[in-house]
This record gives C-alpha cells, structure tokens and sequence, in this order.
DNA sequence: ATGGCAGGCTATGCCTGA
C-alpha cells in the first residue's frame, strides 16, 4: 500500500507525468494540489481510465485539490466546515481500510506580514481546529499535501538566508508544530537518512540544477500509520522532467 | 545581486506562486 502527494501546478499541463508517475510507482492514493481546473473540466474520464477514482475540488486559475484513489473512498469533504474559504484547498476522504486522508494545500502567504500571510496564518489555525475535530473521530489519519512551511533549518539550502523568512517565520514553524502535537509525525523526518530532503526547488536561476531546494511537501501521520510506513520518498526523478512541476511528489509506502 | 520562470487568463501584460 503506498499514498503519494504532489503539487502538479496545472493538473492539465502534468497530466503525462501524472500517468508517468502511476505507470512507474502505482501508488493506492494520489493526493494532488495545484490542479488549477474548475471541477467541470476535471479530466474524470481519463482518470478513470487509469483506473483510479477521483474525489475533486477545484476552481479556475488557482489551488484546486484532488484525491485519485484504487479503490472507492468515502465521507468526502470538501473544504474547512465552518471555515468561510473560496479557495478550493483541502479535500479529505476515509479510505477503504478506514484511515481518513486530508489532503491539503495551505496558503503560500506571499511575505511575512503581508495581507496574505494574516491569511495564512487564520487559515492554518483553522485547519488545526479542523484536524483537532477529526482526530476525535477517527483514530488513523494521514495528512499530506504542499504546506508551505519548511519546519526544520535542515529543510532549506540557505538556513541564514531564510531566518524569518516566509515558509520559514516563527509563527509558521509554531503552527505546524501544533499540528504535529495533536498526534502526528513528520514521516519523511523521521524515516529518512538521506540529507536529500527538499521537494520544491524554484523554476529561476538553475534552483534545481545547483540543489537549491526546500521541503514543504508533507506527509504527516498518526502512530498507527507511522508503525506500519516503511519508506518515505521523493521522487526527485520528475523534477528532472520536460516542463516539470516546480514540486517533486513525495510517496510513503506502508506494510 | 529582490531578478529570474511557469501557468492561466477571454490575455498579447498582469497576477500568483514560494
């Protein structure tokens, strides 16, 4: 059993790479953000003729979340409840084996202290209010998806550079490591020993080339699921691609 | 070195991303 995230950014322009990564890796779970396609559009069918269910919630231009799944999810939930959002952001959905899956797309915040940042930093408060609620009702839970957030010093090429920075401010690092302490682990960080750890490097000045990266792609889990995860990895091999996402997909395979 | 690169839009430059 392995469940993969990725920011495909445009799941439109991704679509070869996407059946790419399922024709190499199969994955049970695909949790993908940045679809960019309003839910009418959303390519059903050919998702379908992979062989994978999809639970969608998108909108034109941006953000747009979607859960591609082997076998039939269910308990869909689009959204926040009780979180006024018009940014189709987070969709969760209880898997067949009965873990629930949240799938997320935090805020990127644009700069500390801007308009956006508040904004992320209210909606991520909200969200760990969200997974609180959910964590009284279902004892296995995975959350993965692009959180925008680098927790560590470890998970940025400049970690000077980056002091206070977006991604990487106080307040964001505190909030993320609130989430962890309602019952998560942090799988890539603790399961790897590889010093290979970022899943985004930008599209300018050869980022990827010069391994100028940072890990924002998360895959967070409650013990029961850390317990039986056996790897977490990038795949750092579609970053490398022809009109690459700027995200590599990070996947976790269980026992 | 605050630029650069990519995607979408009813576009032909501007917004957003991180």
């Amino acid at each position: 059993m392995s469940i993969v995230t990725w920011n495909v950014n445009s799941l439109k322009v991704r679509f070869p790479h996407l059946e790419t990564m399922i024709k190499d890796c199969s994955p049970d779970v695909i949790c993908l953000q940045e679809t960019k396609t309003e839910d009418a559009n959303f390519p059903l069918a050919d998702i379908e003729n992979l062989d994978y269910f999809a639970s969608y919630h998108g909108q034109k231009t941006y953000n747009g979340v979607a859960i591609l799944s082997r076998e039939r999810v269910h308990e869909v939930q689009f959204g926040i409840p009780n979180f006024e959002d018009n940014q189709a952001r987070v969709v969760a959905a209880t898997s067949s084996t009965g873990t629930r899956i949240i799938n997320v797309y935090v805020p990127n915040g644009e700069a500390v202290d801007s308009e956006k940042y508040v904004y992320k930093l209210s909606w991520f408060r909200a969200f760990i209010e969200y997974v609180r609620s959910t964590a009284k009702t279902y004892s296995s839970i995975i959350i993965l998806g692009d959180f925008n957030i680098a927790p560590r010093g470890e998970d940025v090429y400049d970690p000077e550079a980056f002091h206070e920075k977006l991604l990487c401010s106080d307040q964001e690092r505190t909030l993320f490591e609130e989430l962890l302490g309602l019952g998560f682990l942090d799988a890539f960080h603790e399961r790897t020993e590889s010093s290979e750890r970022f899943t985004w490097w930008d599209y300018r000045m050869n980022a990827f080339r010069r391994k100028l990266g940072l890990r924002i792609d998360h895959i967070l889990m409650t013990e029961s699921e850390f317990n039986r995860c056996a790897e977490v990895k990038i795949l750092k091999e579609f970053r490398k691609m022809e009109r690459p996402s700027d995200h590599a997909p990070v996947m976790a395979t269980f026992i």
